[in-house]
RNA sequence: GCCCCCGUAGCCCAACAGGCAGAGGCAGCCCCCUUAAAAGGGGUCGAGUGCCGGUUCGAAUCCGGUCGGGGGCACCA
C-alpha cells in the first residue's frame, strides 16, 4: 500500500503538494509579470524580448480535456526556456467570451450569459493554473468585459470612418474622402457639387468607399439560427458550421466589412510571414485571386460583359452564358424561339420568356447542395444572339445554373474545346466545339486544358498560353472590347449578427435611417439587461423569414436620446451584435497593454511587442500556436484588422502574427457496445487484440475526445493521479507539436518514472535530504551532459521536446548507472535547469534543495563546454561495397589516409577487399569509410 | 475530380545536410526487492523503413509510379 513508499518518494501525492507550493509562491512573486517600455506595466525592458501566444480560447462549460493543453503546454515550455535564457518574455491567456453556446445555455436556464461565463472562466483558470502555466495573470483579458469590448467598438469606429484610397494603396480617415468630395478633386457619383447633396445623400455615398458598410446585398440568413453568418461560416455543403443548418441567399440590410480592399495584400504579404505552407494555402485558396479578361459581347442593342481567366480561347467561343439570375435576362429574352431552334434548348417551352420562368424557377427549388451534387448541366435558350468580337459569329445566348451570379460578371464566354464544364453543355445541348490550342500528340480526353500554341485563332496562332494572353488582352482594349482584370473570391465580411451575447454596434440611427457612429467618448456602449436571450428563430427550412434579433426587444435602449452636437434629438439603437470573431481580431494588442485606459494600447509598448524587428520584418506575435481550423477564419480577419490600424498609423506591425504554427489534435478510442451505444472508454480492457467492457466484447473506433464519445480524460484527472509535471512531461514526449496521435493513459507512467529517477538521484527517499556529493564527474559523465546540454538547447528553440525529453532520461539514466550514490553536484545542477521549461515545480523544488534561493524561473539555464562536444577519437564502420565488414578506431583529427590505412589494416575488412585494388575509397569525415572493389 | 501532408519494432515516436536504421517511453520477457502486489529497482528482446522501380559507392532520407491514412477545395469561368 502507498503508506509503506518510502516517504519522501516523488508520488502523486508530494507532486500535488511541491506544484500548489510553487503555484502560489510564483503568483505571490509575480513571477512571471513581463514589463512593458512604458505605461502602469512599465518596467525595466530587455531589448531582447518574445511574445509568446496560444490561440484565444473559449471557456466552454465541459472544462478542458486532455487535448486542449498541448499547446498551452506548448507556449509554456518555448517561453520558460527563452526566459531563463534572459529574454523578457511575454505570456499570457484570455479568454474569447462572446458566443453562442453561453446564450444557448441561457436561454435554457434563464441565467445571465455573463454568470454562465464567469463561472466557465473561474474554472479554466483554475484548470489551467493547476498545468504550472507561466502566465503574465496581470495581462487576463475578456472579450466580454465592457474596458475591453468599448476598445472593439473604438476600433469598428476607425473602420467605419475610412475608406480606402487604391491609389495610395491603404486606408485613410474618411474626412479627407469628404475633403476630394468638397473640394471637387473627386466628382461626385451624379455629378453635383458636393454642398448641394442632403445630408443622407451625402451619407449614402460615403456608405459605398467606408470599410464598413450597410448592405442591401444577399447574405446567408440561416432561419434555423435567427441570425445571419459569413460566408466562412458556411460549409461547402451549404449549410451552418454551426448546427448544420440549412442556409438561404437573402437580401437583407447588414453591416459588411470590406475586407476585399484588402485582398492583394493578404494575399501577397502570406510570403512575409513565418507560417505552415498549408495554412498559405488556405488562405490563397480562399482569397481566389484570379487573373483574366472581362469581354464584352455585343447582344442586340445591349453588351453582355463576361469574365474569363483565358481569353486567349476567345476564338473558339461558341456560345455565351449567363446566371438565371443575371438581370439583363429579361432584357435580351427574345419574344419567341426562332423556327429551326433545336428542341433541347426549349426546356419544352412555348417561347423564350416562359422558358426562362420555368427554368428559374426550378433553379431556385433547388437547395445548394443539390446543385453541386447534381453536376448534370441543364439550362434553357433565351434565344438571344451574341457577337463574339474575335470572329464575328453570332453564337447562342443561354441561361444555366453552372453559372453563379457571385462570381465574376454572372456570364461566361463558353469554350468547350479548354473548359470541360462547357464541353459537358456543349455535349448536351449540340452545340459546335472549336479547339483553340493544340493538344499534346496522343490526347484523347474531351476539354483540353494542358498547355499548347494556339490554332484556330487567328493572329494568335502558334502563341503559347502566357503570349497569346498579353496579346489578345491589347488587342481587346485596343479595339475596346474589355481589358484585363484580377478576380477574387473573396467577399466582403458579413459583420452583423442577430444575436444578444455580443459587442453592441456603437452606431444609431437618426430619424432618416441613416447611421451615425457615436463619438469615442460614449463608448462602451453597454449591452442592456433583457428578459429573453433568444434571437427568434424559426423552421429551418423555412426561408422566407425575416430576422429578430433579440436586442430589438430591449426598447427603452433602443430608443435613446443624445446630443450629438445638433441639440438633444431621438435615436434609433442598432440592434445586432458584432459576430464572434471581432474580440480575437485584436487581443494581442490588449495582451500589450490591458490596463491602458486612455488608449487601446499605448504605441511604444506596440512597437516593443509587437513592432517589426529588421527592414521587411511585418512584425507580430513572435510565436502563434493553435489548430489548424483557424486557417482562414479567425486568421484572416486578424490580419485585415491589422492592415487596417497599420494604414491608418495606430499600430507599427503590418501583420498580427510573424510566427505561426499548428499543434496537432490529440484522439483518443472509444468503444461501442453490439446496440453501438458508446461505453466508457476507461472502463475497456484489452485482451488478445480484442476489446471488453463488463465482460462483453466491444468495437473500438478512433476519433476526437468528447463526451459524446464517453472517451474525455481530462487535465485534473490527470494532475490528481500524477501530478501536473508528469503530465507535462508525457505530453510533450508524445511526438512533435505537430503531429496528432492517440491518447494513451497508460504510458503516461513513463513520465512519472522518469521524474521519480531525476527525484531519487538527487534526494533520500526515506528521508528527503539531499543526497548530492561532491565528487567530480568523470569524463564520460562530463561528455554525456553538454552533449545533452548542446541538444536540449537546440530542441527547445525548435518546439521538438519530445527529443528535449528523451535526453534528459538519457542523461539522468546516466547518472542512475555510474552514480548509485546519488549525483553529482556539477551534473545535478545543470540537470535540474534543463528540465525547468518541461517539468517547472519540481525543477524548482530541487533548485531550492540545491541552495538556489532565486526562483529558476529567469535562469540560469546551461551552456554546453565545446571541449566536451568534441571527441579524441571516433570509431568508425567500415563497409566494403555498402556492407559493414568491420570497425577501426581512429584519432579524431587522422587524416583521409590515415583513416584509410587504419580501414585496410583491419582483418575482416583486408578479408573482404581480398587483395583486390580499391576502385573507390569515400571516407566521410566522422562518419564512415566505404571502399569499392 | 483537383491540391497538400503522412506511412520506421505490437504501440507512441528518434535518425544533422543521403552515410552503421534506434535516442526516449509504453507493452512483452528475465532477474531483484516483497507475505503479496506495483505507479519500485536492474536487465533484455524487438523493425530494414507500406509496395514497385530509378539515381548513387551508399537511400528511411532524393526522383517516378502505386497502395493505404489524414486534411483542404470543389460548377469560382
Amino acid at each position: 500500500m502507498t503508506d509503506e513508499q518510502p516517504s519522501h518518494r516523488y508520488s502523486a501525492a508530494l507532486a500535488g503538494r511541491i506544484e500548489r507550493r510553487w503555484q502560489d509562491h510564483w503568483e505571490q512573486h509575480g513571477t512571471y509579470h513581463a514589463p512593458n517600455p512604458v505605461g502602469p506595466l512599465a518596467g525595466p525592458v530587455p531589448e531582447d524580448k518574445l511574445f509568446v501566444q496560444d490561440m484565444f480560447p473559449y471557456p466552454s462549460g465541459a472544462g478542458l480535456h486532455v487535448g486542449h493543453p498541448l499547446g498551452f503546454i506548448g507556449t509554456d515550455v518555448f517561453a520558460r526556456y527563452h526566459r531563463m535564457n534572459g529574454r523578457n518574455v511575454l505570456h499570457t491567456m484570455g479568454f474569447d467570451a462572446f458566443g453562442l453556446p453561453a446564450e444557448q445555455y441561457a436561454v435554457s436556464t434563464g441565467q445571465h450569459p455573463r454568470k454562465t461565463t464567469e463561472e466557465n472562466i473561474g474554472n479554466y483558470i483554475r484548470q489551467i493554473r493547476r498545468l504550472g502555466l507561466g502566465h503574465d495573470e496581470r495581462r487576463r483579458i475578456s472579450t466580454i468585459d465592457p474596458e475591453y469590448y468599448r476598445w472593439t467598438q473604438w476600433i469598428f469606429l476607425r473602420i467605419f470612418n475610412s475608406w480606402y484610397d487604391a491609389d495610395a494603396g491603404k486606408a485613410r480617415p474618411i474626412d479627407e474622402l469628404v475633403a476630394q468630395f468638397d473640394s471637387g478633386e473627386r466628382a461626385t457619383p451624379d455629378g453635383r457639387a458636393w454642398a448641394e447633396l442632403s445630408h443622407a445623400e451625402r451619407q449614402g455615398v460615403l456608405n459605398e468607399h467606408r470599410l464598413v458598410y450597410l448592405s442591401d446585398a444577399p447574405v446567408n440568413w440561416v432561419p434555423g439560427l435567427g441570425t445571419v453568418i459569413s460566408n466562412e461560416e458556411v460549409t461547402a455543403d451549404g449549410r451552418s458550421e454551426r448546427g448544420n443548418f440549412p442556409v438561404f441567399r437573402r437580401n437583407l440590410r447588414q453591416w459588411m466589412m470590406r475586407i476585399t480592399a484588402y485582398a492583394d495584400r493578404l494575399i501577397d504579404d502570406l510570403d512575409r510571414l513565418d507560417w505552415p505552407d498549408k495554412v498559405k494555402a488556405m488562405q490563397r485558396n480562399w482569397i481566389g485571386r484570379s487573373n483574366g479578361a472581362r469581354v464584352r459581347f455585343g447582344v442586340g442593342a445591349q453588351q453582355v460583359e463576361v469574365f474569363t481567366t483565358r481569353p486567349d480561347t476567345l476564338f473558339g467561343a461558341t456560345y455565351v452564358v449567363l446566371a438565371p439570375e443575371h438581370p439583363l435576362v429579361d432584357v435580351i429574352a427574345a419574344a419567341a424561339w426562332p423556327s429551326d431552334v433545336d428542341s433541347r434548348w426549349t426546356g419544352g417551352a412555348a417561347d423564350p420568356g416562359a422558358a426562362i420562368a420555368a427554368y428559374r424557377r426550378a433553379a431556385s427549388l433547388k437547395s445548394d447542395l443539390d446543385r453541386q451534387e447534381n453536376k448534370e448541366k441543364t439550362g434553357v435558350f433565351t434565344g438571344a444572339y451574341a457577337t463574339n468580337p474575335a470572329t464575328g459569329a453570332q453564337i447562342p445566348v443561354f441561361i444555366a445554373d453552372y453559372v453563379l451570379m457571385g462570381y465574376g460578371t454572372g456570364a461566361i464566354m463558353a469554350v468547350p474545346g479548354q473548359d470541360q464544364r462547357d464541353w459537358d453543355f456543349a455535349t448536351a445541348f449540340g452545340l459546335p466545339v472549336v479547339r483553340t490550342v493544340q493538344p499534346t500528340a496522343g490526347f484523347d480526353g474531351e476539354a483540353f486544358t494542358g498547355e499548347g500554341p494556339a490554332i484556330n485563332s487567328g493572329f494568335l496562332d502558334g502563341l503559347g498560353i502566357t503570349e497569346a494572353k498579353a496579346r489578345i488582352i491589347d488587342w481587346l482594349q485596343e479595339q475596346g472590347h474589355g481589358h484585363g482584370t484580377i478576380q477574387y473570391k473573396l467577399r466582403d465580411w458579413l459583420f452583423s449578427r442577430q444575436r444578444y451575447w455580443g459587442e453592441p454596434f456603437p452606431v444609431v440611427y437618426d430619424a432618416d435611417g441613416t447611421a451615425i457612429a457615436l463619438p469615442e467618448s460614449m463608448l462602451p456602449v453597454e449591452l442592456p439587461e433583457v428578459d429573453d436571450y433568444s434571437p427568434k428563430t424559426f423552421d429551418p427550412e423555412d426561408a422566407d423569414t425575416v430576422p429578430s434579433p433579440p436586442l430589438s426587444r430591449a426598447t427603452e435602449w433602443v430608443e435613446v436620446e443624445l446630443d450629438l452636437g445638433d441639440g438633444p434629438k431621438t435615436y434609433r439603437r442598432d440592434t445586432n451584435t458584432m459576430p464572434n470573431w471581432a474580440g480575437s481580431c485584436w487581443y494581442q494588442l490588449r495582451y500589450v497593454d490591458p490596463t491602458d485606459g486612455a488608449r487601446f494600447v499605448e504605441p511604444e509598448n506596440e512597437r516593443y511587442w509587437l513592432g517589426p524587428r529588421s527592414p521587411g520584418d511585418p512584425g507580430g506575435v513572435d510565436l502563434y500556436i493553435g489548430g489548424v481550423e483557424h486557417a482562414v477564419l479567425h486568421l484572416l480577419y486578424a490580419r485585415f484588422w491589422q492592415k487596417v490600424l497599420f494604414d491608418l498609423g495606430e499600430v507599427t506591425g503590418e501583420e498580427p502574427y510573424r510566427r505561426l504554427f499548428n499543434q496537432g489534435f490529440i484522439q483518443a478510442f472509444a468503444y461501442t457496445d453490439e446496440r453501438g451505444v458508446y461505453v466508457d472508454a476507461s472502463e475497456v480492457v484489452e485482451k488478445d487484440g480484442k476489446f471488453f467492457y463488463d465482460g462483453k466484447e466491444v468495437r473500438q473506433e478512433y476519433g476526437k475526445m468528447g463526451k459524446s464519445l464517453r472517451n474525455v480524460v481530462t487535465p485534473d484527472q490527470m494532475c490528481e493521479t500524477y501530478g501536473a509535471d508528469t503530465f507535462r512531461m508525457y505530453e510533450m514526449s508524445m511526438g512533435p507539436m505537430d503531429v496528432s496521435r492517440p491518447w494513451a493513459t497508460k504510458d503516461v507512467v513513463g513520465a512519472q518514472r522518469f521524474l521519480q529517477r531525476v527525484w531519487r538521484n538527487l534526494v533520500d527517499e526515506e528521508t528527503g535530504a539531499l543526497r548530492v556529493t561532491e565528487v567530480e564527474p568523470d569524463e564520460t559523465t562530463l561528455r554525456a551532459l553538454h552533449k545533452a546540454i548542446a541538444g536540449v538547447h537546440e530542441d527547445y528553440a525548435n518546439l521538438r521536446y519530445n527529443t528535449a525529453g528523451a535526453k534528459l532520461i538519457e542523461l539522468n539514466n546516466h547518472i542512475t548507472k555510474t552514480f548509485p550514490d546519488g549525483a553529482p553536484r556539477s551534473v545535478a545542477v545543470p540537470l535540474v535547469q534543463m528540465l525547468a521549461p518541461l517539468c517547472p515545480h519540481i525543477a524548482e523544488e530541487l533548485w531550492e534543495k540545491l541552495g538556489g534561493v532565486e526562483s529558476l524561473a529567469h535562469g540560469p539555464f546551461p551552456v554546453a563546454v565545446e571541449r566536451y562536444l568534441v571527441e579524441d577519437t571516433v570509431e568508425y564502420p567500415v563497409q566494403v561495397n555498402g556492407k559493414v565488414r568491420g570497425r577501426v578506431t581512429v584519432a579524431a583529427d587522422a587524416s583521409q589516409d590515415e583513416v584509410k590505412a587504419a580501414a585496410l589494416a583491419d582483418e575482416k575488412v583486408a578479408a573482404a577487399v581480398g587483395g583486390a585494388t580499391p576502385k573507390k575509397f569515400i571516407v566521410v569525415p566522422g562518419r564512415l569509410v566505404n571502399i569499392v572493389v
